[in-house]
DNA sequence: CCACCGTGCAA
DNA sequence: TATTGCACGGTGG
């Protein structure tokens, strides 16, 4: 096989990364931008080059051989900022654990090493490939050496070998040295000739060769040209000595050493944990540990259940996983139930007459259930009619407490995390984009082990993320409110939202003809035909063709945002219709045609998926369709409305709370003021307004009101004077001070806000009033934009956060209500501050009691909470 | 084919 | 240079 070297130099690619890359920081502070910049270039490297030898070179403090002989060498180089220079150890201790061998020798550069390492592997008949991200090293590129530079940050190499050089720059790589001592070099503060540039460079040494020869024939020359050389050889002579890299270090060189060698996994996982680097720890690939089995399955069959059904009532828990095929949502989908009750046995069952024999169990209230994703085995469980009971673990769930930011909570990152393991994820499983596999694809025996692992994973990490839950005080957030609210999810998510689809046809008819009338105007009015949907041919129409004025810019071009188009409205009569036709096209793509594609042709109903690990604050989201963003501002938007309906005998109750985030703060910053005003049921703008303005209520104007709202919402998502004034289009000066009235009359508010950063200062993290936890590492970053955005994380997270703790609460409640008075209304749908039940029309008014009841009990504060009721046959009569 | 961007909908 | 989300079509690697 062919030998291939690859020699990295370290400082060069830490510094790339370092600037190319935003700023990242750890829990504890450490910035690690370079260290994952390099580390993800460094997979890049290894898995597009192959090599077999690899090696890293690092430039030492001590002032090097070049410094002896010019004391300006590199003066003027700005020091490396701390934030970079942090991350130099820890990246070396990375590579110690990844077993790369670092190259470096007091006295030399990184590229004086390269080059002498280069030079002698090439010898030695390597294929040498060199990364960095200084264009000197060009000059080390051959036949046999490719170099390879950084280009556009990080995300691009460009190969140099010889013939790449002659072409590019008309010099072979030798002369590219000649061409430094000439034209000298800014950021090693290498002098070269004075008054010659690369122009000049190029052409003396095509026809001289090399400075030496060029000396040699000074003759030849004439004019400034020749003034400014002879008066300079010496300096051009040691210019071209700095810049030559040394290709024969004398050291004895032991090329065994960087051989590519098996990593120590597990202690690039904790380094990777203690980095936060989650995401790269799939990426790992080492030979030994290719074996990611832990534990063996064993198949079950029916006659051997009994047993199993017996220790599981002994034990009263049990820890299971359905597999299920993919399909109908309604159908039994089930293609094994793994079961285990200690970690290290397996079970699985196929049949479903097994999964029948189970029912028992699974609906017992006396056994618990542990699992990963119950919400996906509850559902999967429904289709055969059984109720699964007593979830009362579940690892995502736990790991969504603990860390809320993280990317994923996958077996695979949790196992790397709490047991350093590193274990097959599902993408390594079964791929990913339209080449990925089914589950029903894959040989039993695959499936058997990538499961039992999951399984062994759920036993192992149990106790540990029980022992930070208990820590962090999220027990009762925990086993009261997110592992009941499992259930809960689960039972919307099969249950769906019923549809009018004749009503949803007739609208798709209505729009595609509104928007091909409106497409036949705007063509008309530009002159041409275009793609209005493309912002890039919309900005050539209207700001080149049509020479409308640019207000905006993004960084790809023109923007051509709503928020522009009503700037230009009065400029071109072709701008009302753009914004008409951009209001059409989204009601019909997204939701007409999005809801068409979706429904389920079984039930006639939507199925919406309700994610409970996702956002970083609490609340829930809603994919496949999202059911949290329906239109309703705009009335020929919230006429959607009219297609999601009730059942026969049905009708919706929706109940929604009152300004519940400012009520949240009221509570949270015992302002009395704000909390009188909540008290007295006063319009919270209105008194608002009333403060900020300082008049008297009755002389609020709905302007005054609007000013107040924007204001309110402003507090809430973490004020700042810019974001105030763009919202209500006003100076930022004329925002600032009402931001300053507002926390005048309010000084509680004032007192919170700050209260609050700085906790989360201090602590890292900010929490919400069931003790749910955000860590913020922005607002302990240097840049001031980042920190500032920390600082509205902050302010934010705790209102937003409490908010959904409380919907929560009281979701369970209504659920659990339902239950227990055996009533045939179903919870169907939460929008962050408002519920949806579908209510049978004999319950209706027990129904909207447990509803008002049950939210407005939700949890008890200083200032009340209010929840106003409203039903109808649709969401839109019910709102 | 995929990832990203610009856009726009909700609380 | 206001918080949290999701989904669409276009674009370019």
């Amino acid at each position: 096989m062919n030998k291939r070297l690859v020699i990295i130099d370290g400082n060069s690619l830490m510094n790339r990364a370092f600037y190319a890359l935003p700023d990242l920081m750890n829990k504890e502070g450490l910035h690690t931008n370079a260290i994952y910049g390099f580390t993800t270039m460094l997979f890049k490297i290894i898995d597009n080059y192959n090599p077999t030898h690899i090696s890293v070179a690092f430039d030492l403090k001590a002032p090097t051989f070049r410094h002896k002989q010019y004391e300006d060498y590199k003066a003027g180089r700005k020091k490396m900022p701390d934030e970079l220079r942090m991350q130099v150890e820890p990246l070396k201790e990375l590579l110690d654990a990844f077993n790369i061998h670092r190259l470096e020798i007091e006295g030399f550069e990184a590229d004086d090493i390269i080059g002498t390492v280069s030079q002698f592997a090439e010898k030695e008949g390597f294929e040498v490939f060199i990364v960095t991200g200084d264009k000197d090293a060009i000059q080390l590129a051959s036949n046999n050496t490719k170099v390879l530079i950084t280009k556009k940050g990080l995300s691009e190499l460009e190969e140099y070998d010889y013939d790449e050089v002659l072409k590019k720059y008309e010099l072979t790589p030798f002369q590219l040295i000649d061409l430094k001592g000439l034209m000298g070099d800014k950021s090693d503060n290498i002098p070269g000739v004075p008054g010659i540039g690369e122009k000049t460079g190029i052409k003396l040494l095509k026809e001289f060769n090399s400075i030496e020869n060029l000396v040699q024939n000074i003759d030849k020359l004439k004019g400034s040209v020749k003034k400014k050389i002879e008066e300079n050889i010496d300096l051009a002579l040691m210019s071209k000595r700095l810049a030559t890299i040394v290709r024969n270090i004398p050291v004895e060189i032991n090329i065994d050493a960087l051989k590519l060698e098996d990593c120590d996994e597990e202690r690039i996982i904790k380094l990777f944990n203690k980095f936060g680097f989650n995401s790269l720890i799939g990426r790992i690939s080492s030979n030994k540990n290719k074996e990611n089995k832990i534990v063996n399955g064993k198949y079950i069959s029916f006659k051997e259940i009994d047993r199993l059904i017996e220790e599981i009532k002994n034990k009263k828990y049990m820890i299971l996983k359905t597999v299920s095929k993919e399909g109908e949502l309604l159908d039994e989908n089930i293609i094994y139930l793994f079961i285990t009750l200690d970690g290290e046995n397996i079970y699985y069952i196929k049949e479903k007459e097994s999964i029948l024999k189970l029912k028992e169990v699974l609906e017992s209230t006396d056994i618990k259930k542990y699992g990963y994703k119950l919400k996906e085995d509850y559902i999967s469980f429904r289709s055969y009619n059984i109720i699964l009971k007593n979830m009362n673990f579940d690892i995502a769930i736990a790991e969504y407490l603990i860390d809320a930011t993280s990317s994923s909570y996958s077996h695979d990152n949790i196992a790397a995390k709490y047991l350093g393991k590193k274990v097959v994820s599902k993408e390594e499983l079964l791929g990913k984009g339209k080449n990925a596999k089914k589950y029903e694809d894959l040989d039993e025996y695959v499936l058997i082990d990538y499961f039992s692992n999951i399984l062994n994973i759920i036993v192992n990490v149990k106790d540990k993320m029980e022992d930070k839950i208990r820590e962090y005080n999220m027990e009762k957030l925990f086993y009261d409110v997110e592992i009941p609210l499992i259930e809960v999810l689960g039972y919307m998510e099969f249950e769906g939202f019923k549809v009018d689809i004749e009503k949803l046809e007739e609208l798709k008819e209505e729009y595609t003809l509104l928007i091909a009338n409106l497409e036949k105007d705007i063509y008309s009015l530009a002159g041409e035909e275009f793609n209005i949907n493309s912002p890039k041919q919309l900005g050539v129409i209207l700001f080149e063709k049509l020479n409308l004025p640019i207000i905006k810019k993004t960084k790809t071009g023109y923007s051509t945002n709503a928020e522009v188009l009503e700037k230009l409205k009065n400029e071109h009569p072709i701008i009302e219709k753009i914004s008409e036709y951009r209001q059409i096209v989204k009601l019909k793509t997204t939701y007409v045609d999005g809801l068409l594609n979706i429904i389920n042709r079984k039930s006639g109903r939507i199925h919406s998926s309700f994610n409970q690990t996702i956002t970083t604050t609490g609340r829930i989201s809603s994919t496949e369709p999202n059911l949290q963003n329906i239109p309703v501002r705009l009335e020929i938007g919230r006429n959607l409305r009219k297609v999601f309906i009730s059942d026969e005998k049905h009708v919706l109750l929706d109940a929604d709370y009152s300004q519940i985030e400012l009520r949240v703060l009221a509570h949270i910053c015992k302002d009395e003021d704000l909390i009188d005003a909540f008290l007295r049921e006063e319009d919270i703008h209105t008194s608002t307004a009333a403060k900020v303005f300082d008049v008297d209520v009755k002389d609020v104007t709905s302007e005054m009101r609007n000013a107040a709202k924007a204001v309110n919402f402003g507090i809430i998502y973490g004020i700042s004077d810019f974001g105030l004034s763009k919202n209500l289009n006003i100076p930022v000066k004329k925002a600032k001070e009402y931001i300053d009235n507002y926390f005048n009359k309010y000084p509680k508010v004032r007192e919170y806000m700050d209260n609050v950063v700085d906790n989360a200062k201090k602590n890292g993290y900010v929490t919400t009033i069931l003790n749910r936890r955000r860590y913020i590492p922005e607002i302990n970053s240097k840049n001031f934009v980042i920190k500032n955005l920390g600082k509205r994380l902050a302010m934010n997270t705790p209102i937003q956060g409490s908010a959904a703790d409380i919907i929560k609460i009281a979701m369970v409640n209504v659920f659990n209500k339902l239950n227990e008075k055996k009533l045939r209304s179903k919870l169907i749908l939460q929008v962050h501050d408002e519920l949806i039940i579908e209510a049978h029309e004999s319950e209706v008014d027990i129904v909207k009691d447990i509803l008002k009841t049950e939210m407005e009990k939700a949890l008890q504060m200083s200032v009340p909470l209010k929840v106003d009721l409203s039903l109808g046959k649709s969401w839109y009569e019910a709102k």
